[in-house]
DNA sequence: CTGGGTTCGT
DNA sequence: ACGAACC
């Protein structure tokens, strides 16, 4: 008892074993989302291309020497039949890195997401779980160790990491299996070096840290700029002092540090040279800003500006209405033209804007808001941008900040869907094939939009009635090894809405139908319908899609060969046929 | 020939 | 409002 008491307050700079962390990170992922809409590009070197930069290819490219963030030119010189696909539009990135998020939330509550495709799982608890239910169990190691093991440590985090490696494996076969996601992944016992041990082996594998290994996987890094934290402002710093590894950073004096980058960064990038690094994970809510930006050779006239703006408004709206909350400020971002110098030197202003706006009446916002919104753009462009002098812009941006909830009425399903976050794709109506439903305004019209055509699926039967109640022997570790059985949590025992809504869950699980509105029952197909309409800008949505330059041809078209991946993405909520290339 | 985001700290 | 970090 006093011992754990002085554990805790110790604090051991991080570098305890208490926890169990696994670090999970998609095989090139645009890539990877690219050949699963088609799976004709799986054998074919392949990179995804944003203007003139390849931002990643997947490994057939990667054996020609092409990399990550290259220029088009040079990937095309490296590999002459590299394919590429159009990645501007991160609309299906996006779903996909939810749809893995909301999977590995069914391992713990404390899932943090790294930009798309990276998660930060802390396992601890049902690491403690599992043990405690199965202290007989196997202890292998699944996957990679990193170095060696001769030595372990006997504060019992060997068992502990062990399992780790095992739910790891089991969340990899999931993310595989119900999302046709290959991954890999890193468990050791804080957040800094579960994310170096995963990248020591690529692609589709894990690797398990041990205590023993920690040394060598820090000196193996190659350069101080491999620790995460150290970006490339602090490296440059670094390199003037004359530190370029990680053992010089290990070993050079603190106060000389600190004079060079200030006391807590100093302190920190100390302890992360040792791999020790107490960061908690901390669970991703709902995003803080939600932009759009478009970069460009030259814009120079205010009705350009304008134009592009309301370009960027208009699927800004979209991306907004999805997300179910209403925005307090909105922000322009401008990058003006700079000879010399290759950095961009941006200038952001902006202002509040009235929640009025935003009121869930139906066709008024489109117009009307809209055009006090882009009005409110150009205001804000006009303080930056002095228009009685010539300008040269080379990006615009647009992002919505400082969110509320929407207060619908208290019993109405749509206040309750906005808030839970397995059903949010939802909000997404235009997912929902409407059989049985002919031709509702919000779902048919040109169903062009990127968004549009998405299959509803039932995951949850668990979470309704079927499900006999999870007997109170029964702990939870099981479920991830066992009989896999979802139950429904506290919180959601207490709100009839959540079973209501168990009714229109998204797929993330086995049996996959899809949803027939016209069995929903009565109450709910007509919310549905009120909830629809009562977004922001739904109407806006028609035929609009979230795609500055479209790269997908939209096939209604059906017949084409259907491979087995390629039918995973379909039922996933994709209504894309293949790429003409 | 240099994406399109998001978060955090100051 | 901006720089620095991350993807
Ligand atoms: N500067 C960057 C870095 C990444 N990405 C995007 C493209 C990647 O597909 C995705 C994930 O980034 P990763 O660094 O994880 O790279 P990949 O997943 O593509 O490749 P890997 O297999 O090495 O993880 O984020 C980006 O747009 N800009
Ligand atoms: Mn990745």
């Amino acid at each position: 008892m006093e011992d754990d008491f002085d554990q805790t307050l110790d604090s051991n700079y991080g570098s305890s074993h208490d926890k169990v962390i696994v670090h999970l990170d998609a095989d090139c992922f645009y890539a990877q989302v690219e050949m699963l809409k088609n799976p004709e590009l799986r054998t074919l070197p392949l990179g995804v291309q944003q203007k003139n930069l390849l931002v990643t290819c997947n490994y057939v490219a990667r054996q020609f020497g092409v990399k990550k963030c290259m220029l088009v030119s040079d990937a095309k010189r490296l590999c002459p039949s590299l394919i590429l696909v159009k990645g501007e539009d991160l609309y299906d990135y996006r779903q996909m890195s939810t749809k893995m998020t909301l999977l590995l939330q069914k391992f713990s509550p404390l899932v943090e997401k790294l930009g798309l495709d990276e998660n930060f799982v802390d396992v601890t608890q049902l690491v403690a779980e599992t043990l405690k239910s199965d202290f007989a169990g196997s202890r292998n190691v699944e996957g990679h160790i990193y170095g060696d093991i001769t030595s372990r440590c006997d504060c019992g985090c060997y068992e502990r990491l062990c399992v780790g490696s095992q739910i790891a494996s089991e969340m990899r076969k999931q993310l595989k299996e119900e999302l046709g996601v290959t991954c890999c992944a890193g468990v050791a016992y804080n957040k800094l070096l579960a994310k170096l041990v995963c990248s020591t082996h690529k692609p589709n594998q894990q690797t398990t840290l041990f205590p023993a290994g920690v040394s060598d996987l820090m000196l193996n890094l190659n350069n101080v700029r491999s620790l995460p934290g150290i970006g490339h402002r602090t490296s440059e710093i670094l390199q003037s002092l004359g530190i370029s590894s990680i053992e010089q950073l290990q070993n050079i004096n603190l106060e000389l540090l600190e004079h060079a980058l200030g006391r807590t960064l100093a302190e920190r990038l100390k302890k992360l040279s040792v791999g020790a690094d107490d960061m908690v994970v901390k669970p991703t809510g709902k995003p803080q800003s939600i932009g759009l930006e478009d970069g460009f050779r030259k814009i120079s006239l205010e009705s350009e500006v304008k134009d592009k703006c309301e370009v960027l408004l208009q699927r800004l709206m979209i991306l907004l209405a999805e997300d179910g909350r209403i925005p307090g400020a909105i922000r322009v971002t401008v990058r003006k033209y700079d000879n010399s110098s290759r950095y961009s030197h941006r200038e952001s202003r902006q202002c509040n804007i009235p929640s009025s706006l935003f009121l869930p009446k139906v066709g008024t916002l489109s117009s009307n808001a809209h055009n006090k919104l882009l009005t409110s753009i150009m205001k804000l462009f006009h303080k930056i941008i002095d228009i009685s002098k010539p300008f040269h812009l080379t990006l615009l941006g647009v992002a919505f900040t400082k969110f509320q909830e929407r207060n619908t009425g208290k019993g109405s399903i749509t206040s309750f869907l906005v808030k839970d976050i397995s059903v949010q794709s939802v909000m997404n109506f235009q997912n929902i094939s409407l059989h049985g439903v002919e031709a509702m305004e919000c779902s048919s019209s040109k169903n062009a939009g990127k968004q549009s055509g998405s299959t509803l699926n039932y995951a949850d039967k668990s979470g309704s009635e079927s499900e006999p109640e999870p007997s109170p022997k029964k702990t939870r570790a099981d479920f991830w090894r066992g009989s896999r059985k979802r139950s429904l949590t506290e919180s959601d025992k207490d709100s009839p809405n959540k079973h209501r809504s168990s009714e229109l869950r998204l797929s993330t699980g086995e049996p996959i139908n899809e949803v027939d509105f016209s069995k929903l029952s009565d109450g709910i197909q007509e919310e549905l319908m009120e909830s629809c309409m009562s977004l922001p800008s739904l109407t806006d949505k028609l035929g609009i899609s979230d795609n500055s330059t479209p790269n997908t041809s939209m096939s209604i078209e059906d017949n084409f060969q259907t491979n087995a991946s390629q039918k995973l993405w379909k039922r996933l909520g994709s209504n894309q046929g293949p790429q003409d290339q």
